[in-house]
DNA sequence: TGCTACTGTAACATATAAATTACATAATTC
DNA sequence: GAATTATGTAATTTATATGTTACAGTAGCA
């Protein structure tokens, strides 16, 4: 589940603990999802969205050719 | 959690039983995200943005303050 | 009328997203 | 070198997305 969370995150240089906070979840989950190794929802998609400054189609739109790993 | 895609389902004139099948789930998940009392994960989103071939923010893109209801 | 196709939804089961707690490591800063 | 900060990850628990089965209602069509 690629995507461009860890980039946008750091060109708002919030750590993954801030970014936990402003989002509301925890900054394992953050982590998880910057792996790649969550399928997270939309809901919590769009509350990322929301505290970086992107659409979604920025943070998590990939090519279904190289969506998977 | 409103969308777009009973919208996009119809403009491909899809019924919710041929895009589940599409997509690779049930007729009731369909019609739940439909009528936007689910929160679908990220997968899902890109799967069914893929069979009517929309992007994220055309399907599932709502203003923060229309988001709820 | 009756039949079929499409849709909404409820109850229950299962899979998994996300929280919680905890530990480990690398890169700092003192 | 100790203390702090940022990050990765594992185990367990909880919440919820999704599947399964089922029933009801509407619309169109013979």
């Amino acid at each position: 589940m690629k995507n461009y969370v860890k980039i946008a995150r750091i060109q708002r240089e919030l750590t993954q603990q801030q970014l936990a906070e402003k989002v509301g979840i925890t900054r394992q989950t953050v982590s998880l999802i910057e792996k790649g190794k969550y399928n997270p929802t939309l809901k919590l998609c769009l509350s990322i969205c929301d505290v970086v400054n992107k659409s979604l189609d920025e943070l998590f739109w990939v090519e279904k050719e190289e969506r998977m790993e």
